[in-house]
DNA sequence: CGTTTGCTAATTGTTGACAATTTTTAATTT
DNA sequence: AAATTAAAAATTGTCAACAATTAGCAAACG
């Protein structure tokens, strides 16, 4: 009989996940702010747990909270765009370099299933699924690392890309961002040179601000 | 007339303060479990704020926390110690770049005012004082990058090295680990040459993890 | 004698009321 | 009428009591 732990689900961290989601799926917009009271009262919660799962969505980024002010769902401007792309290709070469010789064919028919759901999340033209499935594609570099400093970097750093990719798709539909650069990123890490991907990561890193920045000519 | 902005300093945040200047004191030891109600009653402070503290403690690492379990002080392994030093590598070769360009005269004398201090701390025995000087000191190149989301990251890293700083110079006295190595690093920034500085910071750091090795084994 | 089960004490998670602070609104003054 | 002040309403921060969960221990059982 195989049986894993059971981790009981505090209240404070439902609460956190709910809002988490929300706020990726764009039902609370960037900008838009935020009452405790009111939150509580549509949330069935007492504010205790509230406060705690707020706390949390500010230490990640997702949301900005000033002492008596209040709280306000972040927005992204185009200088903190420029420095999500920069300190995720820091983190992302750092990763295949310290993942590289850890490589097995069983953590590569991972990444390989990955692609496929997030290929199939996008020809579906579902929003949601397609930036899980992005995220999720790029984490498999940081698991295989498994340097759990880098990781929990990473899982601080990823509710920012989350949330640019959910503003972005829903902007310019869900073939934006990284359409054709996936696959390549697939086949190099299955290749054998590590420098080569890591000039890939680089290169697929600016052609995605290169996107922002032509859409924002556009508009 | 100049004024800056008047921030109120609520419970919470003083109790976070108060916490990790103790933990970083060595006053509260690693792995050495934490109660709540003993902690608020020692505080004179309700379980609320104490509570948000330990939270936002827990995420910088400094606590770890399991639901009903309880609280402990982080203690570092070995393994988590070579984490930590390809971690800062990468985040500080990556500041470095980004700083580069930015470095002006007044910088340069403020990095030197830091570096005054520090050794002042050094030569007192001032454990507490060496420690935040060698952070002071080693933060002047992310201030200098003007990248908030960089800055955050350090924010993130610096608490775990100032504990490790702790733990090894109440054990090596005050002139451990990284000892030489700071002239040298104030040296290079001063240049121009940044080939070489980077190369420094990733000896520097090898360097720090060759004296935990040494350490260890006498021990 | 060792193991299991049910109880008790201790600890964490949650709640609703209260205090401190800010924002809004209306009245007052110039 | 515009600007200033003062009361009020709304919102965030804090507290103390209550519920849920865990750990320790003793009695019951094999």
């Amino acid at each position: 009989m195989i049986l894993s732990e059971i981790r009981p689900l505090t209240l404070s961290g439902q609460v956190r996940d709910m809002l988490r989601d929300q706020i990726m799926a764009g039902k609370l917009s960037p900008g838009e702010r935020l009452t405790e009271t009111d939150l509580s009262q549509r949330l069935k919660v007492s504010r205790g747990p509230l406060r705690e799962a707020i706390l949390q969505l500010t230490e990640e980024g997702l949301l900005i909270k000033k002492t008596y002010k209040g709280l306000r769902v972040r927005s992204i401007s185009l200088r903190e765009l420029e420095e999500l792309y920069s300190m995720r290709t820091t983190l992302e070469r750092f990763a295949f370099e310290e993942a590289w010789e850890k490589k097995t064919d069983a953590a590569l028919e991972d990444l390989r299933t990955r692609f496929d759901y997030l290929e199939q999340s996008r020809n579906a033209q579902d929003i949601s699924a397609a930036v899980n499935g992005e995220i999720h594609f790029h984490s498999w570099i940081y698991e295989l690392s498994d340097h759990s400093l880098l990781q929990s970097h990473w899982r601080k750093l990823s509710p920012l890309v989350r949330i640019y990719m959910s503003i972005h798709n829903r902007q310019h539909g869900v073939c934006g961002v990284f359409m054709d650069a996936n696959d390549t990123y697939l086949k190099l890490a299955q290749d054998d040179n590590l420098a080569a991907a890591l000039v890939h990561i680089e290169n697929h890193m600016q052609k995605g601000l290169d996107q922002v920045y032509a859409s924002l000519e556009v508009s």
